[in-house]
RNA sequence: GGCGCGUUCGUCUAGCGGUUCAGGACGCUGCCCUCUCAAGGCAGAGAUCACGGGUUCGAAUCCCGUACGCGCUACCA
């Protein structure tokens, strides 16, 4: 046995950020590990010296962390079985490939570019399978060694025996067989020194004694190639589980050019940590029944590999709206409170910031009418400042030609009141609206417009408790001297 | 082209041979609630379960084929 523990690993390329594709894997691998007592291992695949960014690392565990998803061994935090980046782990996949060229499981190739293009072309041409034809497999020990002295640049690959079946087991999509004849014999080790993905994934997942890979379905194809390796090491292999794929709304797999796919950009944009994994943990997932809702903790008690699916699912947007406007109503006030003062100083109404009573009560106000906290001073920019105009459609149907006259009934009693809490806003106005003979409504509409300039909102004696007593006799004022019908 | 994977409402999905002329959620439409807008409640539209063959008394569910989609096919991961 690998391990007596549930070990598993999340192993990310550092490209400068993380894909919501990369934070399922994440995700899952996560909720596989702590549901069985695992070991969740971040490991980082920088094999690629083309496409190192810096910083990259650092953002990722960033970002890890902010979803909530802290491994238990890897860069940083360190651990048994490390170094946990592979570009410090060089001479253990050299002296693996030498292991596998001596024992004739691999060999030297020392084909220049030009001549695998051509042999490429013309496999394409004659429609076969554009794979290396073994043309260096024939050099003798000596001729590999005289070009070895002579500085000839090489790869080490990986020798396929053909017309053999290799078998995957994976735990969701079952058998899938693959015929060697079809598997290419894959550079192991590059020119520059660095292994491939194949060559430094096996050994990686050896050493640090992963059970169970679980990783996006484009690696499905390369599996066998894997086997074989753990085979040719003589290695037990790991139990593999291959996820569906993230698509596009034109279910093409979940790339940039489509829309946002950068972890990092949705934190940006306001979705909060919980929709955000509760979405992703969705998408290609469920637990059997209709429950939408959870939190990661929850999530790690109800998950389970086999109830993944197979199909790829398309990142619907719309619903993780929907999904973080349930996490955002979750929140307490005071919690929200502290968001939307966050949200307000960075924006423009930074100088118009309320204190935190008012901060309260207009997140109470305003909870049940938004997906996002940065949609309070957009959609109610009258909670901080005075209308600057109003609503067409609003006078059109609220402002008659005795409103002036009502407003002008009510406003002196506003304007007498003293200390007055919301209620007492709420009692003179039915008493007027009675006195005057007329519905309520009569009143509320033209008040609302008059103090937000809109017709939609929360409750009109919410907003006048939000902006108090003489911003709602001024704002009055100003509506009755400024509109005109 | 080859290899592999997949295919239930627009989208995410339930369903693992019969109680389903297919259930839930998002979105959409309408109604109720209501000072408005939301939220909430209710109702509705929306899927010949890709198609064609089998197996079976009986199939969305099992098997085969076809189509379509996607992935892989690098000294990228």
């Amino acid at each position: 046995m690998i391990s007596d523990k549930v070990r598993v690993r999340f192993a990310p390329s550092p490209t400068g950020y993380l894909h919501v594709g990369g934070l399922r894997t994440a995700l899952y691998n996560y909720l596989y590990a702590k549901k069985n007592n695992g070991v969740f291992v971040l490991r980082i695949e920088d094999t690629d010296q083309n496409r190192k960014v810096e910083g990259a690392v650092e953002n990722l565990i960033k970002t890890l962390n902010w979803a909530g998803l802290r491994y238990d061994e890897g860069p940083v935090t360190g651990g048994e079985h490390g170094p946990y980046v592979q570009s410090e782990r060089l001479d253990i996949y050299k002296e693996h490939a030498d292991r596998l060229v001596k024992e004739g499981k691999a060999y030297y190739c020392f084909c220049s570019k030009e001549r695998l293009e051509l042999l490429r072309k013309e496999q394409e041409e004659k429609k076969l399978q554009p794979v290396y034809d073994k043309h260096c497999l024939k050099l003798s020990k000596q001729e590999i060694q005289e070009k070895i002295n002579d500085g000839f640049p090489y790869v080490i690959r990986l020798n396929i025996r053909p017309n053999e079946n290799v078998v995957v087991k994976d735990i969701i999509r079952g058998i899938v067989e693959f015929s060697t004849s079809t598997v290419d014999d894959q550079v192991l080790l590059k020119s520059d020194g660095f292994p491939t993905y194949h060559l430094a994934n096996v050994i990686d997942d050896h050493y640090m004694k992963i059970t169970h890979v679980i990783r996006g379905e484009e690696w499905l194809p390369s599996t066998p190639k894997h086997v074989l390796l753990y085979n040719y090491f003589g290695w037990e292999v790991p139990s593999f589980a291959h996820l569906p794929l993230l698509l596009n709304p034109d279910r093409s797999k979940l790339s940039k050019r489509q829309g946002d796919v950068a972890v990092e950009s949705y934190a940006e944009k306001g979705y909060l940590k919980e929709a955000l994994v509760n979405f992703v943990a969705l998408l290609g997932w469920n637990a059997g029944d209709d429950r939408e809702f959870y939190y990661l903790n929850e999530l790690v008690d109800a998950f389970s590999l086999e109830r993944v699916n197979k199909a790829g699912a398309v990142f619907d947007i719309q619903k993780l709206d929907w999904l973080n406007a349930e996490h955002l109503r979750k929140l307490d006030d005071a919690t929200l409170a502290g968001m939307l003062k966050e949200e307000l100083a960075a924006g423009e109404l930074k100088d118009l910031i309320p204190g935190d009573e008012t901060l309260l009560k207009i997140v109470s106000c305003m909870r049940e009418r938004i997906s996002f906290i940065k949609e309070i001073p957009v959609n109610a920019p009258y909670l901080f400042r005075k209308p600057d105009s109003y609503e067409e459609k609003g006078l059109q149907k609220g402002w008659k030609a005795e409103t002036p006259a009502h407003l002008n009934e009510i406003l002196p009693k506003y304007e007498a009141l003293e200390n007055p809490v919301k209620d007492d806003y709420e009692r003179v106005l039915r008493e007027t609206a009675e006195s005057l003979g007329i519905g309520a409504g009569k009143l509320i509409h033209p008040l609302r417009l008059a103090v937000s300039g809109v017709s939609g909102g929360p409750g009109l004696f919410d907003i006048f408790d939000v902006i108090g007593q003489k911003e709602v006799v001024e704002r009055i004022k100003t509506a009755v001297e400024k509109i005109r019908i």
